[in-house]
DNA sequence: TATGAATGAGAATTCATTCAT
DNA sequence: GATGAATGAATTCTCATTCAT
């Protein structure tokens, strides 16, 4: 690894960009190693001299697309804000604006989710409870609880938003995917948006009544 | 196909069972016929006498299973309840039993929605398409609207809560076979309903102070 | 085999024809016992029941077919005829006719003579060595050799002749399924006996000056 | 192809060989790919490195072994020769010699004449067809005809004789391979010749006296 | 460091033949 | 006699990985 550290950043890249595309493309196991020497440029020894196996080529790709992921999510992050809604909101739109800048990465990384070649699954899975720990003790350490309707609590609102807005943002995709038709980002924003209102208005007290 | 079904119980029950666990755990394409006719215990030509090919086995798996599901859906449902949450309580009651009983099962149609082989995807949108539109016809035909708060529909409440209701089971799931734990349907039971109680509170006019 | 010959005429012919047509139409190996069957309408079991295997059946239905020729040949054939142009006219016409009468027949045999396959290739040259063996001494027997020209004789005249014939019928038969239309047998006729002619005027004495 | 074709010449042999031989001997359908790696020495693997099917390996064989008999051919013909009899003679004898040297050729060219397998059969016609027609043309085009018999021409002797030394070879073949002895290429040439005169006594005008 | 030829296990599917009924 | 389910070796082709150069 540390010899594919030490490349020149051209060649790295391509290389890196080879195998999101074809990962991103066909799934881990589909994903052709020739497909990838191909586009990179590189000879079929070559890849197996930097990487020892494809599983490993796969866990470092993801690992380096999540990082660049989660850097420009904890840069723009203001870590002092106690509003919940403010929070998730601007989640959100940091995430849909990921989203759009880099439509493979996150095609990658969500199938990366749902790979079930053993050994790949596991480790995702590993990486993912982190992951979620990690980023779920970020955004509750300051939450102001005070808040919320009797009964709810940050974890379950959390939940809640997250699980609406993934399995919205899932099903526009699924569309888009089956209609043959790009994503209509602009509208990924207004709907989350909407339900993030919907949320406030009812899960924060007295938000019937704004 | 014929062939398949005058079969004794007990060996298509050992077949279908065989295929339905190598296609949930390793999808299509990765799923091998060798592995299924060794799990099944009979021989390689035997499959291929039963069922033309690899994908035609595949879609068979899909409609027995997504048959059964369906079967035990409809005979429990009460046609003519027109209170949207207890149609929903039912629902995820259904489901949550049916879970329970076969738990090979929704992992299986769930990742068939997933498939990107060619000629499996198209054959299992085609079944989904007529499945949801059915079926959300069936539920919401009846649907008395003017309980929902203002700015709630139907379809925005069916889909808040079965966006929920799926991520917490999802999460659940993923838990368990992360501690290599059995799911605890129990559990499972009592916190959809909390889900379920939580949204009749606050999606419905009045419910908050019920 | 006796069991196969104490069958009813019907079903006997069923099995024959369509063994005749399957291994005509695709050749031994290609030919399928499934299509047989299928065919013939009768259990795959049974084929096996009557011919101990497939080279068996290939064999018996070869024999079979050829038998029916020679039969209708030799019923036809003037056995006391001294002239070497009136026997093989006759022959050529008998063959021709034939050709016309049982397309299928002449299509399996012609074929049957080309086959590659092991243990098939060896008895049908066996059969083709008696057979040509005991026709052209049925043919030669009673030639008179005294009207050919100088250092010709029956043997050589017989193989020009038939070498000729046989090439030209067979480019026939291979421009017509090239340009997959019909076998002109008409045309066949006539120019076959435009070659016989040429062949009688210059290889007979006195021939080109007629 | 270029892969196989910057390989050694002797590697390249040994698989060009094993191919011919094979193919010669069961035909395209019937050979088996496994009985070439196996007789070539190579893994199975090699064998697709190099040619992306069966398909294109057969063809590729083909047109290998025929560009080897047409260089021969058209190095040693006289184009300017003008007298029908020279130029077959010299044909016959550039075929018996390639013969000769290569007696595999020959039956793996002329039974490719008669495959059936769908894409092989077009591929095979297609090149025939610019055969036949650029050869014909060339031995034809500046043919002396006058010096025929009456009721000849060049295509109708060409025809006779081509069929008849064909068929001469293909029994002294056939006859070689059933009684298991070597053919004997010098009786092949005589005898071959010995047909020939008789046909330029025949067809000739003025050729009996001589 | 870099190459790409070479490997061989494993994939889906076919099919003559057997055998319990 | 008659059935057709059952067998399993054989087919072509793919692909991650290795290794001599």
């Amino acid at each position: 690894m540390e010899k594919f550290e030490s490349l020149d950043q051209e060649k790295r890249e391509r290389i890196l960009n080879a195998a999101l595309s074809e990962f991103a493309a066909r799934g881990y196991e589909q994903a052709s190693t020739n497909e990838i020497v191909k586009q990179a440029e590189i000879s079929k020894g070559l890849l197996f001299h930097y990487f020892k196996n494809k599983k490993q080529l796969f866990l470092y790709v993801y690992d380096y697309y999540v990082g660049i992921c989660l850097e420009d999510y904890f840069k723009r992050m203001n870590r002092e804000e106690r509003d919940f809604f403010k929070i998730i909101r601007e989640s959100v739109a940091i995430k849909l604006e990921l989203l759009k800048k880099h439509p493979g990465i996150f095609k990658f990384i969500s199938e990366a989710y749902l790979e079930k070649a053993p050994g790949i699954k596991e480790e995702i899975e590993k990486r993912n409870l982190k992951l979620v720990e990690y980023s779920f003790a970020k955004i509750l350490k300051n939450i102001d609880e005070s808040r919320f309707i009797e009964g709810m609590d940050a974890i379950k609102a959390i939940n809640i938003i997250s699980w609406t807005v993934e399995g919205y943002v899932n099903e526009e995709f699924k569309k888009a995917r089956y209609l043959d038709i790009p994503v209509d980002y602009d509208k990924l924003f207004i709907q989350a948006e909407s339900y993030l209102d919907l949320f406030e208005r009812t899960l924060y007290k007295g938000g019937q009544t704004t």
